[in-house]
DNA sequence: CGTACCTTTGACGGCTGTCAAAGGAAGTGG
DNA sequence: CCACTTCCTTTGACAGCCGTCAAAGGTACG
């Protein structure tokens, strides 16, 4: 629960960090600050100023069509940095708000130039990160485009608790998900009525059962089951350009 | 017809480049290679190894669900880049092929690491790229979840004719289009029959006319309308870093 | 204790997928 | 240059998933 989750841990899921780079990193974590619930962090059309970091709490970023709908286009964790996707935009195309209170770091964008310059490892990781959040907004087309609405609940739910279990201890049983019907249709697509009706369903069939902050999971194997769930994009892994990386460390010495 | 476009073009959309950062660029296009229309670059499965510059040609990335549908992911024009989604995760989680014949050019995913470290400004350019590549995939995301079929294929055929234009002359009365209906049913997550349809309407409206291989289209703003089309995703600017690079420039010399 | 948000349920309609089949157009080999 | 094959396009019938509209009941929070 009261886990900070900051950037040295984020990265460090890609390579392996030197203190230098510890430290620089620390750095853009200068002014941590409590966000409530709700909390907007930018809008479409703000220029692009600040980056931030998401050490706790859940939030999201988002488009809203002409006639009203609205698209959640990423889920942000604690560890995740809001904001990767836009930072070389002049402006924002879309919205960032918490979904629950936390705590954010913000940091102008330029530092990202800043970084790049001061570690190209550094740089390398970034793209990783990006990377990363790409995959998940590709599965996510791959699912909503292909699937059933009832398959696309439980592939969401497994994604997040695996997500989410890389971050911090989480009990299948009891799963934070603090994520309304609502929600939920906007980040699927979906209408919340339809989405009601399969959590039904879901509950009635013992596969999960969705409480107002939380989700049960009875039964993990079947959740993979019925999801359909491929976990091959959520890896961390870099394998290839390690030694490559390495040989970098080595010349820059 | 003719021309060929690399990476100094492609880059130079975000950044001016230096002499020196041209011919880092030029280094990576020591090999260009005459593909032909089907080619595979790479497959789901193989460790990644290398990137391609498309020079000329169209291509796509793709991934098959287990029963055997296929989503295409991104579609490739001449001077865009294969392989920036990927080149940091250690398999290949999606297939590539050439949509027609073209002209490509690998080279190691590692010298990737070898730009990010002698040119900041170009890693920066890469960010650019990749953010590009992304909003193109969002939007996607957000017609193929909110719009109707026909506004789907109005959109995505309009969004191709602003891409392709930006590399060379196109008109719009002869837009080449290499695209059947089934693939454009894999692009946009539809049955080719369905698609079928939409473009028989489309037609008969005198929205477009879609042959083998190129759209007519009589009235660009009548389709931008058809479309609901808004272009501020395309945009190649990057206002907010680029005093940050050229203080950077100014230090390292 | 009231207000706002969240969940639940029913009725109805339409967009789009599936299945099936036939007709064109382009490319290939003899 | 012709025959053949393969890919691409077109059309009809039918079904079903999921959206919309409407309304009521729960739950948390100030």
């Amino acid at each position: 629960m009261g886990t900070v989750n900051g950037l040295g841990a984020s990265m460090g899921r890609y390579i392996e960090l030197e203190s230098s780079e510890r430290r620089l990193l620390e750095g853009l974590e200068r002014h941590p600050y409590r966000a409530v619930r709700g909390e907007r962090l930018w809008t479409s059309g703000d220029p692009v100023q600040d980056l931030f970091i998401l050490q706790d709490g859940w939030a999201c970023t988002f488009r809203d069509t002409r006639d009203g709908e609205r698209q959640i286009i990423e889920l942000l964790l604690p560890g995740d940095i809001l904001g990767l996707r836009e930072f070389t935009l002049p402006r924002h195309v879309s919205e960032a708000r918490l979904i629950t209170s936390g705590i954010v770091c913000g940091f102008p964008h330029h530092e990202i130039v800043d970084l790049v310059m001061a570690s190209p490892p550094l740089a390398i990781a970034l793209f990783a990160a990006i990377s990363r959040q790409e995959a998940l907004l590709t599965e996510r087309m791959m699912v909503t485009l292909h699937r059933s609405a009832r398959i696309q609940v439980c592939h969401f739910v497994l994604e997040t608790f695996l997500r989410l279990r890389k971050v911090r201890g989480v009990a299948p049983e009891s799963m934070p998900f603090p994520i309304s019907q609502q929600l939920l249709g906007q980040i699927l697509g979906q209408s919340s009525v339809h989405i009601n009706r399969i959590l039904m369903a879901l509950e009635r069939d013992g596969v999960m059962k969705k409480h107002r902050d939380y989700v049960a999971i009875p039964d993990t194997q079947r959740l993979y089951d019925e999801a359909e769930f491929e976990d091959g994009y959520l890896s961390d892994r870099m394998d290839g350009l390690l030694e490559r990386l390495e040989a970098l460390r080595g010349d820059s010495r």
